[in-house]
DNA sequence: CTGAAAGCGCTTACAG
DNA sequence: CTGAAAGCGCTTACAG
């Protein structure tokens, strides 16, 4: 049975507001009672409880961090920078997995606001759109990752997924290839829509054409890159690059092109985006596009805490660089 | 401002108790009565707060997971088997690294405690031998994941960490060596003593000597496993196989073996242990030793839920089964 | 079938 | 410099 602020109260023969003076550094407290006190606490292992302290102060030093899938080979070194910037602080942290489904991203933010999280760092499905200002209303501080809501108490963490695509296809351009295709991830989330704008735009200013079919969006996993690298190649031989809306869809379609018999990067250039682990460990090493992804989580968490300290300040959106890392695909 | 359990019951002209009893689904209430909560359950969006509830029960509905790097390939599948078991169940689950260092462990399951956590999975260190029944007395239940405590309170799920090795040496030999040396990860580790037990015993078996200078620890991560694998085959260059602790360091011991002009698997086999992602794309793909990460993190919840809702029962440990994938390298 | 009281372990004004 | 009282939002006996 541990032991609470009564007992050690007792012990020290003071009040329990005594006691809670002490351990919260408080002063106005004489040596030798502070003396006492503590070394009432140190016999009695005292550790104050923060669930009750929590129902008073409104306070549980817990934030949430709610992802896509933490086997996502993207999503690990993120977590661990939100992890260690929030243990500094203090914090403590539920991870919870959406798999982009939008029902189960709103349970899991019920589910936070019963624990009564201090605050969430979210990569949103994109249907957020709705249940967000609830969230921000009951009054729980909100960064979201990679997307932009203009609402009281949220605020962003960007990263240039627009450029970053741009730098891709400029890249594509500059090693001569004209017929450039895009396997686009799921349509209806932001990363698609910036990285399909970075891929025209880069397309228009050099004056090449946008192709609509050669746009093929589909899930961003590499079974899908693969079968949609297999499709546009084959309908339209042409077609000499492709960029891929991350690392797995590029992956996917690196072994289409050797299935195919293409050679790479020669008959077939590939550029990815994110940089995961595997990116520089197969073979050919995959070109793409980097995010500093453990810096992305410390950011948006001092970004969160940032809010939690100082309420009601604006804080504005960050954007995070991205940068080409040049390897064998092309 | 969240309504309270007091506002719903003004609103319904109930009592306090009235409206908990309905929340709670605690039946020996009429149906108009009920009904009237309901309804201003449903007016206010009333949400019962699980901090106050718990207070009083003792019960959080949250767990901890203690590993050692989310970033390490090995966790991140393990870490969703725990997160979908734990949420099926309406657990949320603090998630900390502790990066094998015993004092972070120990700060963490203080942290977690003061968080009142209803119990905890944790990857061990191997220092953590004296602090564990501490955790127990405190009564949170504990589930240890490979590595046994005799302890009340305390539950085991055991990889069969030594077979695995075994099963790995065994296979080198059926292939035809003899001479085989082993990257052995951090010594004072459980999986570290069970595999270099396998490993010789699968040699003694076979009637081959077990050579102490063929066992190289240290830090189970690639930069490692190419030294130790470098300075093994440079000064004893009979050795034609490696089995390594597990596949970080297996994939150093490839590099190594490849800039010394060993073909693979002639001139150098190599077996690892884990499966990681990687194991499967790199070249030559890695033979290895399997266990299932995401079944090993659903048991280990499992576990532990089990434990929280029978208190006092006796809890046997788990054992999982591993399984030899044979690939390229050996 | 329903309610009033005590208490979970703290903190926050308010007194002295 | 120290303490007694009220309250955070619930549940748990105990009455009626």
């Amino acid at each position: 049975m541990p032991a609470t602020l009564r007992d050690v109260a007792r012990k020290a023969s003071v009040s329990i507001k005594t006691v809670s003076r002490v351990v919260n550094g408080q002063g106005g407290i004489s040596d030798s009672t502070r003396w006492r006190v503590q070394e009432a606490i140190a016999e009695l292992d005292y550790r104050p409880s923060k669930l009750a302290r929590a129902l008073v102060t409104q306070r549980t030093e817990t934030v949430g961090l709610v992802l896509g899938d933490i086997t996502n080979p993207f999503f690990p070194e993120v977590a661990r920078g939100v992890l260690d910037t929030a243990e500094a602080q203090g914090y403590n942290v539920f991870v919870c997995n959406t798999d982009g489904d939008p029902s189960r991203e709103i349970r899991i933010l019920r589910s936070l606001t019963d624990h009564a999280v201090d605050g969430i760092i979210i990569f949103p499905t994109f249907e957020l759109e709705c249940a967000l200002p609830e969230f921000a209303r009951l009054s729980h501080p909100v960064v979201t990752v990679n997307r932009a809501f203009d609402c009281p108490g949220v605020s962003n963490v960007m990263m240039q997924s627009r450029r970053g695509a741009k730098l891709a296809v400029e890249h594509l351009i500059r090693q001569g290839h004209r017929a450039i295709g895009m396997a686009a991830g799921l349509s209806p989330t932001v990363h698609h829509l910036q990285r399909v704008q970075g891929y025209c735009a880069a397309l228009a200013e050099h004056g090449l054409p946008v192709v609509e079919d050669w746009i093929v969006p589909g899930p961003p996993v590499e079974k899908h890159g693969r079968e949609a690298a297999r499709a546009l190649l084959l309908q339209h031989p042409e077609i000499s690059a492709l960029f891929a809306y991350n690392d797995l869809l590029a992956l996917g379609a690196l072994k289409a092109g050797q299935e195919l018999g293409r050679r790479v990067p020669q008959d077939l250039a590939v550029v990815g985006f994110d940089d995961i682990p595997l990116a520089d460990r197969v073979s050919p090493a995959l070109t793409t596009v980097r995010v500093n992804k453990y810096d992305l989580g410390c950011r948006a968490t001092r970004q969160l805490i940032q809010m939690l300290n100082q309420p009601g300040e604006p804080c504005p959106p960050l954007w995070l660089d991205v940068e080409l890392v040049v390897r064998a695909s092309a």
